[in-house]
DNA sequence: CCCGTGACGCCAC
DNA sequence: AGTGGCGCCACGG
């Protein structure tokens, strides 16, 4: 059904995670039909030009955790941003079983 | 073209 | 719970 590049298939994929909700790297390599390359993933989402409409705050690590040194400009972007939609951390963990999104129907 | 780096993930200690 | 090693691979120097 997509035979767009990697890049296009992941920018895809984090465009469909719903507010509210967070997904991992490695989920969405695999949902966007790239297992084992996680790390494309982030490389991919660090190339997004600033002001994109795509929500890259709402990837995070498979251990619930943001992906940037703790503490930095950047941590806490994506952390403000993520508590702004509802999302819960513990200490510096969002627990997955209750934000991970389970991609409702395709991939 | 070789090599280090890195928004990762998994597994072994 | 931390640390270290490895697989993967796009990028930049």
């Amino acid at each position: 059904m997509d035979n767009s590049s990697p890049q296009v298939r992941i920018w895809q994929v984090v465009s469909l995670v719903p507010a509210g909700a967070v997904v991992t790297y490695g989920q969405v390599a695999r949902m966007a039909g790239l297992p084992q390359h996680a790390r494309m993933v982030g490389s991919v989402l660090r190339q997004l030009p600033r002001g994109t409409n795509i929500p890259w705050h709402r990837v995070i690590n498979s251990q619930g955790r943001i992906s940037f040194p703790a503490g930095s400009a950047q941590y806490q972007r994506q952390q403000a941003l993520l508590l702004e939609e509802g999302i819960e951390f513990i200490g510096d963990r969002v627990p997955l079983r209750r934000f991970q999104w389970q991609g409702g129907f395709e991939n």
